[in-house]
RNA sequence: UCCGGUGUAGCGCAGUGGUAGCGCAGGUGACUGUUAAUCACUUGGUCGCAGGUUCGAAUCCUGCCACCGGAGCCA
């Protein structure tokens, strides 16, 4: 009876028998011999069945992709076979034989793949994405185990929202008003103010109309909230906890990085400390003529990529002239397409970064910071990038207002680099009881709503902070994602709800 | 909500007014070391839907629907 073993320990197991239990990635076969790729979650290995074993041989001719078998057979060192490690069969199972799987190993659209996300996750992308998503889930656990947190679990339906109730999913609650939360943070200042140190880490939802790449209208948040602590205490956390995990990423899943195709190189800079200036800083930099130099010589990279681009689409084209009809020619063509894609959006972006030039260079001083100027604040520097103290007007009613400078507040933006956006949003809070009703009346709110909030203001209050960390903005920085969707094993989209 | 794009076989695509095509997948056969194997043969279509223009529409026009990308907003 052979050992029942996963594939990514079978390098362990080489000159003896053994059994797996998987799925069938793929299949090649050469007259006499069938060479079946079985995967089971933990890898992927060959096996090689030989006419000469009739039994197994028969159905491994037959069965498709994703066919659930058993198989038995000795483990072997090949230098022919992918990883250097195959399986001899002995026997096959066939539990079950598919036909017709609809998910192959070549292109398919996005719509397609997402009807399919159910199977999707089975592709050795998805499942190195999921890998790596539960790695820095459970170092966030480790991360804040180590430094003395209690993870405190917020409600997930509430009575009213923390910035407002348009972006938020209503629901009936036994005939009163309810919403989906967006934030668990009003309550986890509750919860620091009993136990100093707390984090909640859950799915938040927003009912936003943003079809774009960053956004999902159900996405997972971790928020840290710390008593006693100021904006430079919330700052150093948030340096902290990024840096750990992405170090941990980059010791864990170098093979998984490189199955993704990202480039480490980036990631490796992100150490502590990190960049940190004042939105004011930021408007002076947004405005300065180095930075325009700066802009400009990106701006004449971008030309010249352009123009490389171009030549490449020339030899492209000529090759698929040259090509026989056949799949090679059609990933020829695919190629084609994307780089054509790419040119038309390069050439759409340089028309409008002049513009982004003069748009940075009158920026003024009070307006929030759009997409295209984080991205031109985040190009400045090779680690994320920390922005603090913005216009009071443009942020939530909870944030401390800076005592040093009544116009700004006492919050962090974190930007990630390589164009990902904002990963982390923070803050200290507000902790004057009458300064706190005062901001909410500013900002329309009725403060009897947030009665039991403000109470956190008038028994025992304390200066303190803290911030969410975007799990899936984080996790497409990390892993390089073009779209944010890949990032979570179901996507919620707007307008997508299926499977 | 606004702007732009796409919709042709199970999947990826070509087809700009005159007989509906290619590749992959599926099927049949050949091949004892394949790496998305290869080769031969082969099944498969209400050209998103509804109107209109025309002798004739996948192709032109109008409306609608679906999807994609971006803006606003945000993590």
């Amino acid at each position: 009876m052979a050992t029942l073993v996963r594939i990514a320990e079978l390098n362990q197991w080489i000159g003896q028998a053994v059994e797996l239990r998987g799925w069938v990635h793929g299949r090649r076969s050469g007259g006499k011999i069938v060479f079946l790729l079985v995967r089971d979650g933990s890898g992927v290995v060959q096996c090689v069945v030989e006419a000469s074993n009739p039994d197994a041989f028969e159905p491994a001719t037959q069965i498709g992709h994703e066919s659930s078998v058993i198989v038995e057979g000795s483990v072997r060192a090949d230098p022919r076979a992918p990883g250097g490690v195959e399986l001899a069969v002995s026997t096959l199972r066939v539990v079950q034989a598919v036909d017709n799987y609809p998910i192959a190993r070549k292109a398919h659209g996005v719509d397609f793949l997402m009807r399919h996300r159910h199977l999707w996750i089975r592709s050795p992308r998805q499942c190195a994405i999921l890998r790596i998503r539960d790695t820095v889930i459970r170092t966030i656990h480790e991360f804040f185990a180590a430094r003395g947190f209690v993870r405190v679990d917020t409600p997930i339906i509430v009575p009213g929202a923390a910035e407002g109730t348009t972006t938020l999913f209503q629901l009936d609650y036994f005939g009163e008003p309810a919403f989906l939360t967006q934030t668990g943070q009003l309550y986890l200042e509750a919860a620091a103010m009993a136990l100093g140190r707390v984090y909640c880490f859950g799915p938040t939802f927003r009912a936003e109309k943003s079809k774009t790449r960053r956004h999902l209208t159900e996405f997972w948040m971790l928020e840290p909230e710390i008593a006693w602590t100021d904006l430079d205490g919330v700052m150093d956390l948030a340096e902290a906890l990024v840096s750990e995990l992405v170090a941990r990423v980059l010791q864990q899943h170098r093979s998984d990085l490189e199955l993704l195709g990202r480039d480490v190189a980036p990631l490796e800079q992100v150490r502590p400390p990190f960049p940190r200036i004042t939105y004011s800083d930021a408007v002076e930099l947004l405005r300065s003529p180095a930075t325009h130099s700066r802009l400009r010589e990106e701006l004449e990279r971008h030309c010249a990529q352009l123009a490389a681009h171009q030549r490449r689409l020339a030899e492209l084209e000529a090759r698929w002239s040259a090509t026989p009809k056949g799949w090679v020619q059609d990933r020829l063509a695919q190629e084609i397409q994307e780089l054509r894609e790419e040119i038309a959006h390069l050439g759409q972006e340089l028309e409008t970064r002049a513009l982004h030039i003069e748009a940075a260079s009158s920026f003024e001083w009070g307006q929030d910071l759009g997409g295209d100027e984080e991205t031109i604040l985040a190009r400045l520097f090779d680690r994320p990038v920390m922005v603090t103290r913005y216009p009071r007007a443009v942020k939530a009613f909870y944030m401390k207002t800076d005592p040093a400078d009544p116009r700004v507040v006492l919050n962090v933006d974190v930007l990630a680099p390589e164009g990902y956006g904002e990963i982390i949003g923070g803050s200290q809070r507000e902790d004057d009881a009458d300064r706190l009703i005062e901001r909410m009346r500013e900002q329309g709110l009725d403060p009897a709503v947030y009665d039991w909030y403000i109470d956190l203001r008038r028994y025992g209050t304390v200066p303190h902070g803290g911030f969410g960390l975007g799990l899936e903005r984080f996790l497409a920085w990390v892993c390089g994602l073009r779209h944010i969707r890949e990032a979570i094993p179901f996507p919620r989209l707007m307008g997508r709800i299926y499977p």
